[in-house]
DNA sequence: CGCCTGCATTGATGTATGGTAAGAAATGAT
DNA sequence: ATCATTTCTTACCATACATCAATGCAGGCG
């Protein structure tokens, strides 16, 4: 019964014990095994997950096959194609179990119970609003950092998770190419550190 | 009466003619001219402006004083800067009138009037998602596609506001220097349109 | 009107990052 | 363990875009 993500509410939302209680019978957990798909290119019905444990990945496929990585989710984070969710678009990304990983999946017996909760949306816009924060942060970053920059700013934000994801990944994520990191990565160590 | 402001939240919040009419007394509006700053740079106290009329933008400073446009807001649009807004973070953004702009700004005033109406925050949840899509699609374009299918990308997406702009904003806007912008509409140009 | 100032264009050159290819290292399967 | 596959590294060359500098052009303002 200790789940991460009602400690996630717990803080966040300021879910009570009681409410928690109330809850936890609801929740669909889900247990997806490394290399796995949550969502496919093209889908139309999806879901937000919560990342129990384990790590995820959503990515995209450019015209000449390359990927990009749009978002990591380990622990504690949620992640899902709005446009399909909200939308009603085709999914243009890949939802994608980099570890074997346990999700709670955000439907609406979830949903239906915290959205009657008060004080609920208020709390909700706040994470929200913090992701769009985080994402004009990124976009920052792309508009004129050097690939160096970048790769140190990812590293400071996620120093637990550059061990967990190929360096390929990484790669993808901060828009370089493997080659291109695997420089960037030598040069730092010739450098010092 | 009849301004753009009123017709947005009739359109997206769904207010009823009343309603409007009880808001519209209580709004603050200010007309800034051209290139006069709404919010300064390391300043704490904030508010999102909703453009009636004109145009702003937000851009950052990096390092080695480059600028870096992270929005443009003309009419029909919210901009604000999230980190002093919501996380007293000091602003790393400013927001400043590319024309002579009239704002309505998004005060106590409105959102204590606002956050009381059924389904508010349902519906403004919407629009928040939307934007986080938005800008997943631009960290999409910017971690791989070329500077000129970003310019495409930009034309379409914006046809009217892009002669109201000077070049090198849109420049900085897609993350090259206006240099290389000019040279990729003259390689459009010579190719064919 | 002419002057200034900022913007756009163009050319020459520089640099960061990409592409290709090969081998080394790590990971996973039988 | 062994073999196969994937990932990472390294070297060499290619290219997109940046930088620097000069010129042209237009709008604001005396």
């Amino acid at each position: 019964m200790s789940l991460n993500f009602l400690q996630y509410l717990k803080k966040n939302l300021e879910l009570t014990d009681t409410q928690l209680e109330q809850l936890f019978p609801r929740l669909n957990i889900k247990i997806v095994p490394k290399n796995s798909l949550l969502l496919r290119l093209g889908e139309t019905r999806s879901y937000p997950y919560f990342v129990e444990k384990g790590l995820l990945r959503s990515y995209s496929i450019d015209e000449t096959g390359k990927q990009h990585v749009i978002q990591f989710a380990p622990e504690n984070n949620i992640i899902c194609d709005r446009g399909s969710l909200y939308f009603n678009a085709p999914s243009k990304l890949i939802i994608e179990a980099i570890e074997e990983t346990t999700v709670i999946i955000i439907d609406h017996h979830y949903t239906d119970y915290v959205s009657g909760l008060p004080g609920f949306h208020k709390k909700n816009e706040m994470i929200l609003q913090h992701h769009v924060w985080y994402l004009q942060n990124r976009i920052d970053s792309l508009l004129g950092a050097t690939a160096e920059a970048r790769y140190l700013g990812f590293i400071q934000r996620y120093p637990n998770l550059t061990p967990r994801v190929p360096q390929w990944m990484i790669a993808s994520y901060l828009g370089i190419t493997p080659e291109s990191l695997s420089r960037v990565r030598k040069e730092l160590v010739t450098r010092h550190l």
